[in-house]
DNA sequence: TTGCAATGTGTAAATAATACGCATTAAAAG
DNA sequence: CTTTTAATGCGTATTATTTACACATTGCAA
């Protein structure tokens, strides 16, 4: 196993889609005074590591998420890297910090990326710690400054999401439109008319419907489609329109 | 004067636009052998320094970039982080630092910054190295991985342009529209339509028409008109379309 | 005075976005 | 086995946006 560099870290923000709302990955935080049985900390973080002494940042972002999820071959993008001074302030923080196996540096610079999955795939397994999927709109106490970083992680996605077509990302590979439009309303914060929405899928080559239904619902089974980039990287086109 | 932090730098990428192309400001690297006067090494690199101790990212690219052009309160945009294991192995980027006074460290991470600056408002000053603006069209041979930071940059920029109005950083406080529509169509690679990319234009209500003309041009001076970043963020509207 | 090299304006056609209403389907309830 | 329920699937009229394209105007310089 080769050593870790202490002030260069990754931190992943995982972010679910259960069909319904936006979830992210979050990681318990706790120590407990062993003398008084006292709870020192007990709140949320995301899944991050240092790096290795022989690893690109994309590589421990894989590892990590491999590590949190059991999933490889994920959608997993660097967003921004934070290097701020104060970033580890707060007396939490540090006590936390002092009790890790690894030791710590004061000025910890951290990759931030975000990684897309269709969280119903998702089984949980990490045996040590504690590990849950939040709703983007029901976040609990956050450590370190990982509030922060989650909420440029979700601006970033909203603003990719609205450009380019990584909203499938979260979907299983074969999907529904209105599955396909609860995410994108979910996500950016909107609604949308239902019958336009799906005019407009419909015109998109790369979104190829299938001769397959849903199953197991209770009303009308709506029909399947894939996403195809190879489709879609062919027919793109760019446009431009710093709106209005 | 604090201590540098060995392994970690910030490099920007600073673009230029002279009302025709898209420049960027490098730096030469030069290195002669002191016996021989043989040249060892001769090529361009970006801008970059390592990271302060008591110093943020964006304080170190803002302290760059002041260095560079004696410009204050400029566009600045952390855009990636470049950390692969493999960012410097060439045998002449070897040879550079272990010639640099700091010494140096085998893995160095960077984040990269990109700015945009009114380059005929800049007057190249830096005394000790030889600072040139370049045609992106026609680059000189480039350091390190700098010619990767550099597209990457590109990248962005050409993405960021599209969704919002960072275009105006690249001219002077007072732009006729032609020198708008030369700019997207030199930073986006196309042409458009003079009349068309004109009606566009006046729509926007955050570009304010003035009561002033361009002067001492041989033709038919053009209106004069400013961006206002404040009327922008009040009339903004997000819209999505993921292109067809 | 005239030529030059830009700027400035208008209109028709095609395309895309929006706002709606109603028939259809499969499962569940009676 | 009929009805109810809760979705899906489709169509059309209206408005807004994008595209394509031609000619008159202005100010300087020859």
């Amino acid at each position: 196993m080769s050593r870790i560099i202490p002030n260069i870290s990754v931190d992943c923000v995982i972010f679910g889609f259960d069909f319904n709302q936006l979830n992210v990955l979050l990681v318990e935080r706790k120590l407990i005074d062993e003398k008084s049985n006292k709870v020192l900390i007990d709140d949320w973080t995301l899944t991050g590591y240092h790096i290795l002494e022989e690893e690109d940042f994309d590589t421990a972002a894989a590892r990590i998420l491999k590590k949190m999820s059991g999933l490889d071959n994920i959608y997993l993008e660097q967003f921004y890297a934070f290097g701020g001074v104060k970033r580890v302030n707060s007396p939490k923080d540090m006590l936390w910090l002092q009790n890790q196996s690894e030791g710590f540096s004061e000025r910890i610079v951290t990759v931030g990326y975000f990684s897309l999955i269709d969280n119903t795939s998702v089984t949980l397994s990490l045996k040590e710690r504690n590990v849950k999927w939040f709703p983007i709109s029901n976040l609990p106490t956050m450590g370190f400054d990982h509030r922060e970083i989650l909420e440029k992680a979700l601006e970033r996605l909203r603003a990719k999401l609205r450009s380019e077509p990584i909203g499938f990302e979260l979907l299983p590979e074969k999907f529904t439109i209105t599955q396909l439009q609860r995410l994108y309303e979910e996500v950016l914060g909107t609604t949308l008319d239902r019958r336009n929405f799906r005019k407009k899928v419909l015109q998109m080559k790369y979104v190829i419907p299938l001769d397959e239904k849903q199953k197991g619902v209770k009303h009308k089974p709506a029909q399947l489609f894939i996403f195809s980039r190879e489709v879609y990287e062919k027919t793109k086109t760019e446009r431009f329109d710093f709106s209005i």
